[in-house]
DNA sequence: GTATATTTTTAGATTATTCTAAAAATTGTA
DNA sequence: TACAATTTTTAGAATAATCTAAAAATATAC
């Protein structure tokens, strides 16, 4: 049962915290995980989790960390919504570019109106990915499945398109764009170097890089 | 001297309560004018304006009201900007009603980035008025001046195109609504009724109908 | 299986924003 | 000008979200 229906953008972060956490495997989620990945100390992680099970948003047994609760993950799931379509918005419409959205679409996600939300989605032609290859949830909170390849899994002489990216980070997506690899950019693995498993690629057909393993296991490709 | 940048949103909406309310007479505002328009009790707002005094944002001298520094005018014509940009976006783009968007728009306009208004403002073709007719500063802070003529000061056969309205309540902009007047809609005072000033008018050169003097002044027209 | 290390919770404080009640200052009135 | 009414400020307290330090529980290691 939904006792309090209108949360903090504090609360709401929180959720959205805890679902990240838990989207790979469906473990329960520790303190100091959350408290880590907020910058939050742990002492602080405990008094909101008693909040947020007091709400039945997440379940919370002392000592052994919490699940989302049916509600809470609808909560996450509408944020998530909420975040990518106003990236697009900001891509699509504003001309931000892919690496200068994140921190805005931070805070745009808790502005509070369902008909804002579904109306966003209208205008943008109801987007299936944002900027960064994410999947968008519908207004169900379904999820489009995207490709989960990543280019470090290709054989040399495969190409693939680009179709998503691991990491969001300002820094990565800026190596990207002097890279020009942009989302639809087609990437052709070269050769593996044995020594410490590096990649040369091949850029749009154009330019031969090598990137390290790790830039490979970021970029997610479907095949040509 | 601006000492603190950032502002909470809590002292955005005092900045924006005291520039409402200076706004006719350049008169200092009082700490009950403040808390009646913000319904917080009086006590509250003592202890704010202490705070926004310490950072320059306002003059303030206990028991004689405040006025607004430079600083706190500049930083409340900003959020007026932005304000109006958003309300402008919520109902060219999204296609909300003119009656819908304020509340939205009260929350979308404490989001801070520079470039994202700005290019809000390049999306939307620089507009100059809001969807309610209030003129929607520049990035310097200059406002378009807006004809301030009222549908009660006309004399009987005179037409006016609606430029604005005073009131921005969602009841009011409902009424305007079922009576098929917006901004632009041509109207002609056809009489004023002596006993209570209230004015009969024709809408669009179509129905006529009774309105009361206060609807009136809340009507701002320019000469057809 | 005890001792050590790590994680989590509790206890006690702090900051921001708000409140009510009471005191102080100002304003209006006769 | 004196008294009353009104306005404003001060005092003391509450709530939300955070912190540090210490205690308690759990996990790891030998
Ligand atoms: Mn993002
Ligand atoms: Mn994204
Ligand atoms: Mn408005
Ligand atoms: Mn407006």
């Amino acid at each position: 049962m939904k006792s309090d229906t209108s949360l903090s953008k504090t609360e709401e972060n929180y959720i959205k915290a805890i679902f990240k956490l838990s989207e790979k495997d469906d473990q329960p989620v520790n303190t100091n995980a959350i408290s880590k990945s907020m910058s939050i100390a742990p002492a602080s992680v405990t008094d909101m989790l008693k909040k947020l099970a007091e709400k039945e948003l997440i379940h919370y047994e002392k000592y052994k960390g919490v699940r989302l609760s049916l509600e809470g993950k609808s909560v996450a799931t509408q944020l998530i919504r909420k975040h990518r379509l106003w990236e697009v918005f900001l891509v699509n419409k504003l001309q931000f570019g892919w690496d200068q959205v994140h921190d805005i679409a931070e805070e745009l996600e808790h502005i509070k109106s369902e008909s804002l939300v579904n109306r966003l989605d209208t205008f943008l032609g109801n987007p299936k990915f944002d900027p960064h290859g994410d999947p968008i949830p519908n207004r169900e909170g379904k999820f489009t499945l995207r490709n989960q390849t990543t280019l470090s899994t290709l054989v040399p002489g495969q190409t693939g398109i680009l179709v998503g990216v691991r990491e969001h980070s300002t820094p990565f997506l800026g190596y990207l764009n002097d890279l020009k690899i942009a989302l639809g950019t087609e990437l052709k693995l070269v050769e593996r170097i044995e020594f410490d498993n590096s990649l040369k690629i091949e850029i749009s057909q154009q330019q031969q890089t090598i990137i390290t393993e790790k830039v490979g296991q970021n970029l997610f490709v479907k095949f040509k």
